[in-house]
DNA sequence: ATTATTTTCGCAATCGTTTGCGGTTCCGAA
DNA sequence: TTCGGAACCGCAAACGATTGCGAAAATAAT
């Protein structure tokens, strides 16, 4: 018999409802017997309480929102490997809508996070998005945010961030050890913050360095990066070593590598700021500075729990980054 | 006036619940005036539907499930995303569990799924999985499942999935026709079905034509496909050409003919099955037929509609595969 | 003016669960 | 015998929305 409800233990044994909810909750004022034989009727009629009634009744989904650009994405991907480890633990579940880069959507997908009363959202603004005004929404609906990887530029919300300045800073500083003085150094899209903090942090210790010379360029694409190495590998002076903001970037690099039949790391060094799988799937490996999506979803959820339980001070946290020897540099 | 319920609004127009209700449905029984009024005022402040309310009552949640080893796989990404991406069309949303290959969390998850009142499950069984008895319980408790990629041997139960033997047949004659005689094909699992298909459906083209030295490995892990292509490629008689069964292999394959310096496709060929980013990072792109998980989710999806909308007898549904030619053949 | 018919709306039940409050029953103590 | 207090359980409201049915008011027909 699938789909028991308390009615029909109730009417099964004689009883209330109410001394049926009490019994299977081994709430005190409910007798020895009649908790047997409610939780043995329980059993054989495979009773599972309707999660939508009870969350009606107490007001809480137990579940969290989680929205991104696109879920096919290997870094988003292990954020949200790691959110949903995270939370199961706490008995939540996710509910995941994708923006597609796409601020129309976006706004769409809050409307459905609100109807649906979730417990909580975390959100990586899409790279369109420059007005938040539909985020406040959710702040007046009482439904906390946890913004991570691109976050708006407001004190007022939560935010959880890669620390693109100290990996940025990493990357370069072993550049300047290894004595680089050419350097291709390929960034994002510049309208994002991320790029920004990461391009900022890199030029600031190149800067401090006159001796090297530093081109930067932008690519949105894999392809783009691509045809900008191939650019830059054709010249007479070829760099002696590319930096690689992101994974897409790093693809598009080598993938020109390989066209020209570069040697890495004899003819030019490499070395990317990576969740640290791509780097793995090179020979030699690509030297990379960690900015673990996994890691940023652990400490998003730690963040969102803090929100749950009522802390008021709205802050931005950073997961640290770590260095990772390859053997392209 | 965030959190608006129907009752507010009632009660400010000092009108009955019911009456707003069908005022905001456009029911013909409510006169334009009312029903101007209670929009206006809807409007102004800022009422939503309590999903968790009309799910309660209709008895639908507009959920679906859908329960994967693990987000963190490219294929099983761009199937969520197609399937995202068409049930938001229709309304739905997805909430999504991560099994682990884990058949005790697996059975978890659909405990989960049923005390939510999902609309429908899509599975994708785990690795480890033997018995699918708690898969059972679902269709007790009226709720689809549609299978994909890793299915049970069940015709009781829906199942979508890739053209497995159709793709490596045609990765197979493509391989002949190229005039390839000393081929190394690398096959996954040996446990999972999905290998056993392929690797039947190829040496069956194979053993047509005995003029062509075949070595059949199987490598659960790209490293093992790496060190498996090592073998092979430090032998007197290179492989002229390599079948890569999945991108987990190709990626560790590719490691190997990056660090020896092999020219693809001068001194071997390398053909692959493939959703399709991965042999584009390459140089020259990889030759591979097409085992799209976007349109086994598309597919998947016009299933599970079709059971809502009562279809009584499963079925198996195969995606069917595409040639993709790169430059590596 | 009286009856018939619309038009317009409210009552109350329902979905399944939880919980404050009050009401029996029963036991032992005064 | 009577009172006090556990021990045990049910009533009813609540969460928010939907809907069949009936009722009042307004209009039309006779």
């Amino acid at each position: 018999m699938a789909n028991a409800t308390l009615k029909k233990i109730a009417q099964v044994l004689d009883i209330s409802v109410s001394t049926v909810s009490r019994a299977l909750k081994n709430h005190p004022d409910i007798s020895a017997s009649t908790k047997q034989k409610v939780m043995e009727l329980a059993e054989t009629l495979e009773y599972e309480p309707n999660a939508v009634a009870v969350n009606l009744r107490s007001k809480n989904t137990k579940v969290f929102g989680v929205m991104i650009p696109s879920i096919t994405n290997n870094f988003y991907d292990s954020f949200v490997n790691a959110v949903e480890e995270e939370v199961k633990k706490a008995g939540y579940s996710l509910m995941i809508l994708q923006s597609g880069d796409d601020p129309a959507i976006e706004i769409e997908n809050l409307k459905i996070y609100r109807q649906n009363r979730v417990s909580g959202v975390f959100v990586c603004l899409s790279k369109e998005t420059t007005n938040i005004d539909a985020f406040h929404k959710m702040k007046e609906a009482n439904i906390p945010l946890v913004f991570f990887d691109k976050v708006p530029d407001n004190d007022a919300y939560d935010r959880v961030c890669l620390a693109d300045k100290e990996a940025a800073e990493m990357a370069a500083e072993a550049l300047l050890q290894k004595k680089k003085k050419n350097i291709l150094a390929v960034f994002g899209n510049t309208q994002l913050s991320i790029t920004k903090r990461r391009l900022d942090a890199f030029k600031k210790i190149m800067q401090q360095n006159t001796s090297v010379d530093v081109a930067y360029e932008f690519a949105g694409k894999s392809e783009e990066a691509e045809s900008i190495a191939q650019r830059y590998f054709q010249l007479k002076k070829m760099p002696d070593a590319v930096f690689c903001m992101s994974d897409e970037i790093l693809v598009g690099v080598m993938k020109c590598i390989q066209r020209l039949h570069i040697n890495v790391p004899a003819q030019t060094g490499i070395i990317a700021l990576s969740d640290g799988y791509f780097p793995g799937i090179y020979y030699p490996e690509i030297t990379y500075v960690e900015t673990s999506g996994y890691r940023l979803g652990k400490l998003a959820c730690e963040r969102m729990m803090e929100c749950l339980k009522g802390k008021e001070e709205t802050t931005e946290l950073f997961v640290s980054s770590r260095f990772a020897e390859g053997g392209s540099l």
